[in-house]
RNA sequence: GCAGAUGUGGUGGAAUUGGUAGACACGCUAGCUUCAGGUGCUAGUGCUCGAAAGGGCGUGGGAGUUCGAGUCUCCCCAUCUGCACCA
């Protein structure tokens, strides 16, 4: 064994070492226990970055742990390959986005061994592969035919100077990113998959998703947002039934007014004689269709001089429309009660228009001023007819009663959740598998002519998907008729592909969509790893594909993912310079040197290249735009992968962010070159190491076996139950340190010590292997240390003759005692009132109240 | 705006079921060592009063429950994430 530790040279060896014995390569065996662990597989942006370095380290710790429970582990990864990034690049290099794309897979590829992770390499997928979309064009097929999907005209944000569709993230303030002209609403024909068929069985199974955090549950219910509510009509001159849904129908008789969408055709049919509205329907058409765009605006509206009939009054309410209310949710129109919805009174206060009270609080502690702001709690009914005095149940059930007999309402279900729209009019994604023909309508692509491959031999010529031009990927014939048709050019939202890639890693080379038989041994995935951004989208739309291909036959479980952890996002410092203009010009925090008090308090930064100081802006996500992202590879360079897996999981709990810090990423190096002495200094004695008698050890070495045992128990508590690995490497780190003030030679000092040593390495190998897999070797041992089984604990090593107590006088702890472990209770009161910094604090007083918690402490109460 | 989370020393964090706040590390201070390949070792380090012994204070702020609250309840503040065409 070398005396110093070089990673340089152990990794690759050790790597090899792993590609020589097809280490991570898997096959279904019935006769093991499987586990499928998934990590979320990147976009191929260009580099790893310490996101995914983060991402996959936690992976492969949960992978190699339960091997070493001696699982059926399978661990795969492939690449998230189409998207927006691509074409940007194909712009801006005039490279095609497919060989752009590939060639990123190959370099993130080679980065992913080098930081040794185990992956099963035969069942990468890259979704931007013909052989995997096509089953998805297949899939899509056959959810048309089954009446799953269907096409209707949506929203877009639309740029008039680029002629071209934008993402919400190309429009920059309200214009588009490279044109820089105001974005507009533009209604264009779409496919949509009907999840919300699906809503009440994607809220009910949430319920056995008992492995997934609470807070992505409680996401994706509030997601979901069912609702139980009234529908009801307000009849309109001229116009018809105007349908609006409410949960609130107890505040019914506070309506003053009604409020639809500018989009709505009401809206629409008013201004066609209004030049004022329509122009206010034309402003409010310049504004981007993102959600937060919508609810932070400026709340604005305008009166559409018609009249509406209350339902059950039949009073005139006058109609207006209003920016913020949304033509997706419901039906585009909504009863305003200023009285009791807060948005309702602020847009009446503006607009004059009048304020009703109908709730009144249950009791009278309860503040309600609607001089100040609308009451929104749930009340008793005032002002309300025959409604009065009654509470919201009932006021529920006796208003849609009333409601329903005269045919002006009915109890329904509304969801906040909407269809999920799928066509996008870009080039980068897998083509949608129908065909345009003019007398037979949209068909789909029959099977045998699967897939429609995306061509990519294509130039960017700046705006536009080069698909929507070329004439020999549109032009085709119907498969119904035979006549000329036109194939459509729009392609699938890249979240289609990332659905259901965690079923065909199960089967990769299946010559169908799914081979049930492996797909069904290897699913549900037993531990899924990502980021919490995807809480909501991703994970909803997996769940939705889920049963779909239940549904389909492809697989027999409900649900994709067992277990769910979101791994927090990391961040590093940020710096900056001002320039002329007032404007920041970012600074890496490689680049900057800080500088301390004799506390060790930051006092300023300097820029390494001047020494002249820079501003810190805190801690914030790696970013381009904030220049302070610190790239893996370098990191690998320097320290090697396992410091770099060591301080990610060291430095925070794998869900919240993690702040980089170069001095942390020393730190956890350090750490792993004393424990690699440990184990030099350790096999530097001469002679064989005798074996371990539990029943000759003095004190000292049964303290050492203790410590042994206690931190086996704890980690593997820490790595399978908790998943915090933080904690987990501060016990091994604390294991460590006992050894090294543990001297002792004598046959069974050494004993212990190799116990210690053997134990340390095998609890960190999960997260350390190239290291840990050199010192199992070093310490003598001949069996392959990724499939040796995890140490198990021995209970006699960890019991205790005495234990310590706090002694509490009226909750402040006074003293510390030495009890036996199994004294009673009495024997320990006695214990702690004997002890004479306690008697002072009593300073005589009489004794009120005792409480003793067994083994931990006792508080006297005196007064 | 809506939804979800977070807030503990100079810093990252620990405290798992209401029971010793600050484990483990970073940084800093002092000393030793001279091996210079991103040094090694030893001791100290929440704040504050005190020469010391020993006190007092302390988990974003405010109230409450309890013998006892970082942990439970209510209100408030700040920061971060998502919001359906970024992935």
């Amino acid at each position: 064994m070398n005396e110093h530790y070089k990673p340089r040279h152990i990794e690759p060896q050790v790597q090899q070492h792993w590609i020589e014995n097809n280490s991570f390569k898997t096959t279904e065996d019935p006769s093991k226990e499987k586990f499928y662990c998934l990590s979320m597989f990147p976009y191929p942006s260009g580099r790893l970055h310490m996101g995914h370095v983060r991402n996959y380290t936690i992976g492969d710790v949960v992978s190699r742990y339960q091997r070493m429970q001696g699982k059926n582990v399978l661990q795969p990864m492939g690449w998230d390959a189409f998207g927006l990034p691509a074409e940007n690049a194909a712009l801006k290099n005039n490279v095609p986005p497919a060989d752009w794309t590939y060639e990123n897979i190959n370099y993130m590829r080679n980065q992913l061994d080098q930081m040794g992770f185990g992956y099963d390499w035969s069942r990468e997928v890259a979704t931007c592969h013909p052989e995997y979309y096509r089953w998805e064009q297949w899939f899509f097929t056959r959810l048309m035919e089954k009446g799953v999907v269907y096409k209707k005209e949506a929203e877009v944000n639309w740029d008039p100077v680029d002629q071209t569709v934008l993402a919400n993230e190309q429009v920059i303030d309200g214009r588009g990113w490279r044109s820089g002209a105001p974005v507009e609403r533009k209604k264009i024909p779409q496919w949509f998959l009907k999840i919300t068929d699906y809503a009440d069985e994607l809220l009910d199974d949430l319920d056995k998703l008992e492995e997934w955090p609470e807070q992505v549950l409680t996401m994706q219910r509030n997601w979901i947002g069912r609702s139980e509510g009234l529908e009801l009509v307000f009849d309109v001159a001229g116009f018809g039934e105007l349908d609006v849904f409410t949960t609130r129908p107890d505040t019914l008789m506070g309506v003053t007014y009604v409020a639809v969408a500018p989009g709505h055709p009401l809206a629409q049919q008013a201004a066609a004689n209004n030049t004022e509205l329509a122009a206010f329907i034309d402003e409010c058409s310049h504004m981007k269709v993102a959600e937060a765009d919508m609810a932070t605006m400026e709340k604005k509206g305008f009166a559409l001089g018609i009249e509406a009939s209350h339902p059950i009054t039949g009073e005139k309410l006058p109609v207006w429309t209003a920016n913020f209310v949304l033509m997706e949710y419901g039906s585009g129109a909504v009863m305003s009660v200023p009285g009791h919805d807060q948005r309702d009174y602020e847009f009446a206060k503006k607009y004059a228009l009048p304020i009703k009270q109908v709730i009144r609080p249950a009791d009278d502690s309860i503040a309600c001023d609607l001089e100040q702001a609308a009451f929104t709690d749930k009340g008793i009914l005032v002002n309300s007819g025959d409604f009065d005095e009654l509470e919201f149940e009932m006021a529920f059930k006796a208003i849609a009663a009333e409601l329903q007999s005269n045919h002006k309402g009915k109890v329904t279900i509304n969801y906040r959740l909407r269809d999920w729209g799928v066509s996008r009019q870009r080039y980068w994604g897998t083509p949608i598998p129908v065909i345009n023909c003019d007398s037979c309508g949209p068909v789909p692509v029959p099977e045998d002519q699967l897939p429609v491959v995306l061509p990519v031999d294509v130039t960017f010529e700046g705006v536009g998907s080069p698909i929507k031009k070329m004439d020999s990927f549109k032009q085709t014939s119907c498969p119904k008729c035979g006549g000329d048709a036109e194939r459509e050019t729009d392609t699938f939202d890249t979240f289609m592909e990332s659905s259901w890639y965690y079923a065909r890693y199960a089967c990769r080379n299946a010559d169908t969509m799914l081979d049930p038989e492996k797909a069904n041994y290897w699913l549900p995935v037993n531990q899924y790893i990502g980021g919490i951004e995807h809480a909501i989208l991703h994970l909803l739309y997996s769940r939705f594909f889920h049963k779909l291909m239940r549904d389909e036959g492809l697989v027999s479980s409900d649900e994709p993912f067992e277990r769910l952890l979101c791994q927090g996002m990391v961040l590093a410092e940020t710096y900056y310079r001002e320039d002329d203009k007032g404007g920041k010009i970012w600074i890496s925090p490689q680049d900057v040197k800080v500088e301390r008090d004799d506390k060790g308090r930051i006092v300023k930064a300097v820029h390494t290249e001047d020494n002249l100081p820079v501003e810190s802006d805190g801690m914030g996500k790696m970013s381009k735009s904030k220049n302070n992202g610190i790239d893996p590879q370098m990191m690998i360079d320097r320290y090697g992968a396992d410091t770099v897996r060591l301080f990610m999981m060291f430095a925070a709990p794998p869900e919240q962010t993690l702040e980089w810090s170069d001095s942390g990423v020393e730190g956890a190096h350090r750490f792993l070159r004393r424990l690699w002495k440990l184990v030099y200094d350790h096999l530097q004695y001469p002679g064989e190491i005798a074996a371990l008698n539990p029943d000759a050890l003095d004190e000292r070495q049964k303290d050492l076996r203790r410590k042994t045992h206690e931190t086996i128990k704890k980690v593997s508590d820490d790595i399978e139950r908790r998943q915090t690995f933080n904690t987990a490497i501060a016990a091994v780190m604390e294991l460590s340190n006992t050894i090294s003030r543990f001297v002792d030679a004598s046959d069974q000092g050494r004993a212990v010590t190799h116990e210690a040593l053997s134990a340390a390495v095998k609890l960190l190998s999960p997260i350390v292997p190239h290291i840990a897999h050199q010192m199992w070797q070093d310490l003598g041992y001949t069996d392959e240390l990724l499939d040796s089984p995890w140490p198990v604990t021995d209970e006699a090593a960890m019991t205790r003759a005495n234990v310590q107590m706090v002694v509490q006088v009226n909750g402040k702890v006074r003293a510390k005692i030495q009890v036996a472990a199994d004294a009673d209770e009495s024997v320990v009161l006695h214990t702690a009132l004997a002890d004479e910094a306690v008697q002072r604090h009593m300073g005589g007083k009489t004794i009120r109240k005792q409480i003793v918690v067994p083994n931990k402490l006792v508080n006297i109460v005196v007064g």
